[in-house]
RNA sequence: GUGGAAGUAGUUCAAUGGUAGAGCACCAGAUUGUGGAUCUGGCUGUUGCAGGUUCGAGCCCCGUCUUCCACCCCA
């Protein structure tokens, strides 16, 4: 493309918009977490599955319209299939269903740990490629379920080492019902949209816009006493008889939060939930409960966990009833704002336990045995590489946060035996025993 | 996709349209000798990229890319 050759003929690294490269730093955490929710979901016996990253474009548009559309990355393979790029986990996960089903005993719960792709503009927390945690139960449509997924948002957050966060939830077949009873039902996607920018236009602006969209002053005032709270610290039961006297009295919606409020309640966990009647979700799959989760020090990052149930999805691609209930955390924007937290979560990236010093090389052997032995024992050592100046080994084990070093004197050699350094304190030990090192090191790690 | 702001060394920041600089970091050497000190030297830049105006552009103009913000939507 040049007009001359230049003498500069390298190619200019980089990635594109929303992309970005993972720096141990951050890899690490992220794996860290990804390990420890992996062995979470697993212990309330989900199993996970894969899908491919590309499918056909009408498989994934299926149903979504509108905004999908414009998000998705799709373009021709080289046969001229019209292809896409998955933007969430739920859609090929329902095709999934429908095309396995009849394997799988019902109900079954999964989860899926992966990238997704999304052509929106980038903002901080918000990317074109980022990565979902999802778990959901399919084949069971009641309170039970519903709760199950709750509680294990709950625990996910725990083991995951955050902290200070709320989940909002509602009920989607609920707040139509509520539609219904004054009559605008068929606007209920307008609506919705409009209701889901409560938290961050106001009222005053969300109730305009809804006497623009029914054309009534008294509906859309309805509408914003349904959707806000008077007193933010409303009971979840009070602020429930309330939105159901709204809706026109008792239905299978209300008795169904009613219930799993309760279960929220005797598993001691319901003080990180908030019936919150403005959150609705945008995606139109959903039918009945929905749920958005907030770090209670950055709300404006958004939500970092989503989801809610959808009792039709899977219809798109079969005839199978099959309804589902689940749940998404969004970790690239956890983590981005755990690192604006400055979470400790995010600062520990040690890349090994022992750093074993090379300021001989003719032991090399030597090292290398100690580290055979240290591993064992479940250490993660890493040998010094490059034959150094002490000064510079110290330097490195320090840039990769190594709590411990081993080096050997040429009495160690002689006597077979070894020095450890804390790196931190700068204590040593001389003339231990491989063991001996072992026992201490491991003392204070775990 | 639309609108706004920004982009200078690895990093934090300077430089009236007139020769691109400082601290930290990094590298080499000396000194020290089982590291954080000191000294000497060095490097890092086609000022995001590519054009235009000008005798001359980091600075002005156009385009483009990226980041951040808002809309939209969402994890």
């Amino acid at each position: 493309m040049s007009k001359e050759p230049k003498a500069k003929s390298i190619i200019e690294p980089r990635v594109l918009k929303g992309f970005r490269d993972f720096l141990p730093s951050m890899e690490i955490p992220k794996k860290a977490i990804t390990n420890n929710l992996e062995k979470h979901f697993r212990s309330y016996g989900f199993v996970p599955i894969d899908t491919p990253v590309l499918e056909y474009t009408e498989v994934l548009l299926g149903k979504g319209g509108g905004e999908t559309d414009k998000q998705i990355f799709h373009f021709k393979d080289n046969g001229d299939r019209d292809v896409a790029l998955r933007f969430d986990l739920t859609v090929p996960f329902a095709r999934f269903l429908a095309q396995h089903h009849s394997e799988l005993a019902l109900p079954f719960k999964r989860f899926h740990i992966d990238k997704v792709w999304r052509g929106e503009n980038p903002q901080k927390g918000r990317y074109r490629e980022f990565t979902q945690c999802d778990f959901d139960i399919v084949g069971v449509d009641n309170a039970e379920a519903d709760f199950e997924i709750l509680s294990m948002m709950d625990s996910s957050f725990s083991v995951m080492g955050v902290k200070n966060y709320q989940f909002c939830i509602a009920h989607r077949g609920l707040f139509n019902a509520f539609l219904a009873h004054h009559g605008v039902l068929e606007q209920s996607v307008e609506i919705l949209r409009t209701v889901d920018k409560l938290r961050k236009i106001g009222k005053d602006e969300v109730l305009a816009l809804l006497h623009e969209l029914t054309s009534d002053q008294e509906k859309a005032k309805a509408i914003l006493q349904y959707i806000s709270k008077e007193d933010e610290q409303e009971p979840f039961l009070t602020t429930l008889d309330r939105l159901t006297a709204l809706s026109g009295g008792e239905n299978p919606f209300s008795e169904r939060m009613r219930t799993i409020y309760s279960y929220l309640c005797n598993a001691g966990i319901e003080a990180h939930f908030t019936f919150d009647p403005s959150i609705t979700r945008g995606l139109d799959y959903y039918t009945g409960i929905v749920y958005e989760t907030f770090l209670t020090e950055l709300p404006h990052f958004g939500s970092v966990c989503s989801g809610g149930r959808y009792n039709d999805l899977a219809s798109l691609y079969t005839k199978e009833k099959l309804p589902g209930v689940g749940s998404s955390i969004g970790l690239d924007r956890l983590l981005a704002a755990l690192e604006e937290l400055g979470s400790p979560l995010v600062a520990s990236a040690s890349s090994a336990d022992v750093a074993l010093f090379n300021t001989d090389v003719t032991q090399f052997s030597t090292y290398d045995r100690i580290a055979r032995a240290m591993r064992k024992h479940g250490l993660r050592v890493s040998i010094y590489l490059l034959n150094k100046k002490q000064g510079a080994q110290y330097k490195w084990a320090e840039t990769n946060a190594i709590p411990f070093a081993v080096i050997l004197s040429e009495d160690d050699v002689q006597n077979n035996t070894l020095t450890l350094k804390n790196l931190r304190t700068r204590e040593m030990q001389n003339a231990l025993s491989t063991e001996a090192a072992i026992a201490v090191i491991t003392k204070e790690l775990f």
